[in-house]
Formats: C-alpha cells, sequence, structure tokens
DNA sequence: AATAAGGACAACCGCTCTCTA
DNA sequence: TTAGAGAGCGGTTGTCCTTAT
C-alpha cells in the first residue's frame, strides 16, 4: 500500500488513535498551531503521518465540535441541503455549527439515506417531475419542471426569476443564505392559510418547504387547491393541507442517493398547544422532525410561529398524475 | 449464553484543487 | 508555464457496539 507524500519516510501507525496520542496531537496544537500538517507528527512526537493527524484533529478532537446525536432541526436541514447541493459534505456541514463533514456524510448514509430509501424509492421513480439531463457533475436541473428555477451544481446557486419579497422569511435552522452566496431566498413560506388543528395525525416533510412560490394566492373558499413549491405540490381542501406531491429537485444521478422524505410517519406532540399523533416519535431526529415541546417556538426562525407549520392527515403520500 | 447480523462512526484512500517556486 | 507539495473533499472500508435469534 503506498503511503501519503508525507509520511513516505516515516514508519507511521494506523487505525484507531490511543488518548496518548490525542493528548499529544492536541497539547502541540495548542501551543503551536497545527501549521504545516506533514511535519506536525514529528513535532508532535507522534508516528502518525499528517493527513491522519488532521483528520483526527479536525473531525475529533477541535474543540468547537459538537458531540452527539443530530436534533431533528439539524437533520431536516441536511436534507434540504442534500437536496440542493448533493453530496457536498463539507458545504453541508459549513452550516452546521460544530458539526463536521465526515460527522454529516456518516449521518446520511447510515440514518438519512436507509430511511429514505425504504420511504421514497417508489415515489421517486415513478416521478413524472423531475428533470435532470443526467450528469452530475454539470449539471442544472430544474425544480419541478418550473423551468424558471434552476440550480448549477457548479456555482451552488439557486436562481430564481424575479425576487421575492421575505414576507415570511425563513432560514431554516442554520442556514444563512446570504452567507453561503445562493443568491436567492430558498425558502419561503407563504402567508398561510388559516390552519386548522390536526385531528389525529399529521406529517411534516421538511422539503416542502423548498422552492415554494409564493405568488399563488390561496382561497379559503375553494375546496381543493393546489400549491405547486419546488419540490412539490401542496393539496389543500378548504384550509387544511393534506399533503404535497413527492416530487424533488435532484441532480445525482445515483437514484438512492437522490431520495426525498416522504411525509409517511406520524409524528405526534404538542406544538403551540396544539397536540398531535406520533407514531414513531422516539425513533431518531428523522421521525421526530416536527416535534417541539409545548410552548416551544420554532427555534431556528423567529419570522415563523409555530402554527405556520404545515400538516396533513393523508397517510400516504400523493403523487401528482 | 453464544453467535450472527446490522448499525454507527472513525479512519483511510485516492483524487482534485490551490499555491508556490 | 509547469511541476511538486500541501490541503481539502468525497467515497469507501474497518472496527466496535448493539440487537436479534
Amino acid at each position: 500500500m503506498r503511503n501519503h507524500s508525507c509520511c513516505n519516510k516515516q514508519k507511521v501507525k494506523r487505525g484507531l488513535w490511543s488518548p496518548e496520542e490525542d493528548e499529544k496531537l492536541i497539547n502541540y496544537i495548542t501551543a503551536y498551531g497545527h501549521g504545516c500538517w506533514s511535519s506536525l507528527p514529528k513535532l508532535a512526537g507522534l508516528q502518525r503521518c499528517g493527513k491522519s493527524c488532521r483528520l483526527r484533529w479536525l473531525n475529533y478532537l477541535k474543540p468547537d465540535l459538537k458531540r452527539g446525536s443530530f436534533s431533528p432541526q439539524e437533520a431536516a436541514l441536511i436534507i434540504e441541503l442534500q437536496g440542493i447541493l448533493g453530496n457536498k459534505w463539507a458545504q453541508i456541514a459549513k452550516q452546521l455549527p460544530g458539526r463536521t463533514d465526515n460527522e454529516v456524510k456518516n449521518f446520511w448514509n447510515s440514518s438519512i439515506k436507509k430511511k429514505l430509501i425504504s420511504h421514497n424509492v417508489h415515489a421517486i421513480t415513478t416521478s413524472p417531475d423531475m428533470h435532470y439531463n443526467g450528469n452530475s457533475e454539470e449539471g442544472f436541473f430544474s425544480l419541478n419542471a418550473n423551468p424558471n428555477w434552476t440550480l448549477s451544481s457548479q456555482q451552488d446557486q439557486l436562481y430564481l426569476p424575479t425576487p421575492t419579497p421575505m414576507l415570511h422569511g425563513f432560514d431554516h435552522g442554520d442556514l444563512k443564505l446570504d452567507q453561503t452566496n445562493y443568491g436567492a431566498n430558498l425558502v419561503q413560506f407563504p402567508t398561510p392559510p388559516p390552519m386548522a388543528a390536526p385531528s389525529n395525525s399529521s406529517f411534516y416533510d421538511p422539503l416542502w418547504s423548498l422552492g415554494y412560490q409564493p405568488h399563488e394566492k390561496f382561497d379559503p373558499n375553494q375546496e381543493l387547491q393546489n400549491f405547486s413549491t419546488g419540490g412539490a405540490t401542496q393539496h389543500y381542501i378548504g384550509n387544511k393541507l393534506i399533503g404535497p406531491s413527492i416530487t424533488a429537485p435532484h441532480y445525482d444521478e445515483n437514484p438512492l442517493s437522490s431520495m426525498i422524505p416522504k411525509p409517511c410517519e406520524n409524528i405526534s406532540g404538542n406544538c403551540c398547544g396544539m397536540p398531535y399523533l406520533c407514531a414513531s416519535q422516539d425513533l431518531d431526529p428523522l421521525s421526530r422532525l416536527p416535534y417541539f415541546p409545548a410552548s416551544f417556538d420554532y427555534p431556528h426562525d423567529p419570522y415563523v410561529p409555530n402554527n405556520h407549520m404545515e400538516y396533513m392527515d393523508m397517510p400516504s403520500c400523493h403523487h401528482r398524475t
């Protein structure tokens, strides 16, 4: 096996790091900074290659890293960003303070992807609304057949045809769009219809919020209305959201990695005093995405009260036909 | 209680990009 | 202009732990 150029002449240790090695690395970087990684191991008294030291520091030892499981908000943000950026883990991790690209990637591969695969393979493979030119590296995709919304995977920018006023701004967690140079509001909530309290089950899909077009007016008198979105059409009966069609922007040709979650898990809790049912709230962040304690405003966006969250009562996903 | 299977996550590999001489 | 070194990134593998049988 070939060694890295930085450790060609050294006999390097491999595998898991011992506490003693960690301590040496921490002590050295704390005192002197990492400087040139290739020369660090010798200076720090470590039998490792510089690359290994860098990885260990960045992914595990750095003091500002957040350890522990992902919160529902983090999970939702990862899902959203993966849908937009694809497997750009470093860029996704930048929107999650204290999380590393490796951590996000592992979380995606071990938790989210499996869930999406098991839930969505049919919905995605039969979706008529996915428009993608087949090249994940250079491609553009259009969002749900809306030719005016395109995302360049090279420039990582979403282009909207016209500026859309942020009536109900929503930066979704730590995502600050103006910092990431998207040049557009990726996520917007419309002026919401009067929200009916969920009856006995609710669903939430963080991707519902992607690409929402706020221009369409809601008419509470009309019995069935569709709000087209970037990733889904949201169906209303009266003022109750009954569910999106599951179509989402993707530019990864791997069908397994381009899944989006479908809102097929019953979720319960107490949101702004509105009780709702959950079949699996104790499972993991993904199944608990909409769950917040009572009287708990959505923690990342002071502009979006919880009662703007969207609910549906249908126990299955809806496809545009 | 023993063993197999699966999940989670740390670490490695190889490629690409950037910088500099 | 170009080659080499360092750094960064994404995909993959290996290892340990938990759960199921």
